[in-house]
RNA sequence: GGUGAGGUAGCGAAGCGGUCAAACGCAUCUGACUGUAAAUCAGACGGCUCCGGCCUUCGCAGGUUCAAAUCCUGCCCUCACCA
């Protein structure tokens, strides 16, 4: 039986359903299904319970997520909480967006070896404003459903006996429990007291806002966990919360205990959600298999029934893994394309020129440069590619840069850097793989 | 405040008077190959070049030497331990 492809797609890109109808158990199953697995499974606590009194009450719940603006940029791993978030928000709950900008300042501990540098407020400043911008991609933040807020807006105007009336209810102990604390200190690495205070201060978050039910990375376990402790002692119910997994990078490549490695900024094997629809494209289909099935589980709508399908007919070889990896990179780039869907069919377009079936001479995307009178071809090259004189003669020396002559190209010779650049007037140039440059002669006025 | 360790190219990390524009790993770039911008293999990876070389780099500033990333002096910064 042969797998019907196109109508996974059309359910995956299709205008999102309104899921507000669904019975509490039927919300339940579709959070559980796509929260953390393995080893450390999270029982998403009591949110079953919760779901059924909003349904009973008629009352909304509220669900938080706190993304803290580190660095200027978030990746696709970062995403999927705004992914299921998404689907959260039809059902008809509500979200409480935190901007962590004053606890950026301090630098969330968890899982480092070594002590996070804090950051200044004109960073986090400058960060929290472009992460609104890509979470803006996945989420309508304009929705009567989304509040966003700066945690400064109330941690910065605690007082200092504010402050030790909240913490006197909280345990050294169960602070430094964490066996990522533990192992700093047993190293002799640095611990500050405001590392280890970060997630009082996550927890002060919950209180203030009287969150429901917090979601965020697997990575997030004990914040969590000290964010319970912290209602609890303002005389709260503890939230429930959801853990997700962190997303594999796209290399695939494993660590040390043969787990496949995590997306992380320094990995270089990220994927930055504020790239372009083309290289959110390309770069899904440059994952490895292995990684595909887990990209479609942690970053699309699909059912675990479906994917399970799916992945069984790839293996039985009725579904070339190539068709399979290609309908994920549709779905990934329209996700970040706001449900654009012209954007990922421009994309795969741009991509088969250069490198699929469809490949062309002169893709859609290749650049016009007028050449400038009186300068060498050397320097002609050197100002559209942005590379040093050197970079430029290394990119000859190893091929990487041909000219259109008739119907295919040919690597330039050293020689012609010298010529005037009069020569590539009207011509075709390829750099590398992926950059291709058409020359036109000078303006005539 | 005391003691000790250290600051080397985008990152990590060797080098500890000449053969150092500086090993090695990662990232990056190029070529080959591939369903793939993956993996693998090969090469490159400060700048400039009339391709013989020239110029600027090893925290900062001086000094010793024919010669310094390497030795000396001062300064700045980081980290750890003790207090």
């Amino acid at each position: 039986m042969a797998f019907d492809l196109a109508a996974l797609e059309e359910r995956l890109l299709a205008p999102l359903p309104d899921l507000s109808g669904l019975s509490p158990q039927e919300q339940f199953d579709l959070i559980r299904e796509k929260a953390g697995s393995g080893e450390s499974i999270v029982t998403p606590s009591g949110l079953l319970e919760r779901l059924k009194e909003s349904r009973a009450q008629g009352r909304p719940l509220r669900f938080k997520l706190g993304i803290d603006a580190t660095a200027a940029s978030i990746h696709l791993g970062h995403a999927i909480p705004l992914v299921n978030l998404r689907r959260i928000l039809r059902m008809g709950h509500r979200l409480d967006l935190i901007f962590g900008d004053f606890t950026a300042m301090v630098g969330d501990p968890s899982g480092r070896v070594e002590e996070r540098p804090a950051l200044d407020e004109a960073q986090v400043r400058a960060n929290a404003g472009v992460f609104t911008g890509q979470a803006a991609r996945v989420l309508d933040l304009a929705s009567p459903q989304v509040t966003v807020h700066y945690n400064s807006s109330w941690l910065g105007k605690l007082s200092l006996s504010d402050w030790l009336k909240v913490t006197r209810g909280i345990g050294m102990g169960s602070l430094l429990q964490r066996e990522d604390f533990r192992r700093r200190l047993d190293a002799g690495a640095a611990l500050s007291l405001a590392e280890a205070e970060y997630p009082l201060l996550m927890g002060y978050d919950s209180v203030t806002l009287r969150t429901d039910v917090e979601v965020g990375g697997i990575d997030q376990f004990l914040n969590f966990h000290i964010c319970r402790g912290m209602m609890e002692a303002a005389g709260q119910r503890p939230e429930s919360f959801v853990c997700f997994d962190l997303l594999p990078g796209t290399t695939g490549e494993r660590d040390a205990q043969g787990r496949l490695k995590k997306m992380s900024k320094t990995g270089a094997n990220h994927i930055p959600v504020a790239a372009d629809p083309a290289e959110h494209y390309a770069k899904v289909l440059s994952v490895p298999d292995e990684v595909m099935w887990i990209w479609y589980r942690e970053l699309t709508e699909i059912r675990s029934g479906e994917l399970a399908e799916l992945r069984a007919a790839a293996e039985r070889g009725d579904v070339h893994p190539k068709d399979a990896k290609r309908l994920l990179a549709r779905v990934v780039t329209t996700l970040f394309a706001r449900g654009e869907r012209s954007a990922a069919r421009d994309a795969e377009e741009a991509f088969d020129q250069k490198f699929g079936a469809r490949k062309v001479l002169v893709p859609d995307d290749t650049r016009s440069l007028r050449l400038e009178a009186g300068v060498k071809v050397l320097d002609a090259l050197r100002a559209a590619t942005g590379e040093s004189a050197s970079q430029v003669r290394r990119l000859i020396q190893q091929k990487g840069i041909q000219v259109l002559e008739g119907e295919a190209y040919v690597p330039m010779e050293e020689a012609a850097l010298l010529r005037p650049s009069e020569d590539l007037a009207g011509k075709v140039v390829k750099v590398g793989k992926r950059q291709y440059l058409r020359f036109e002669s000078k303006s005539i006025n």
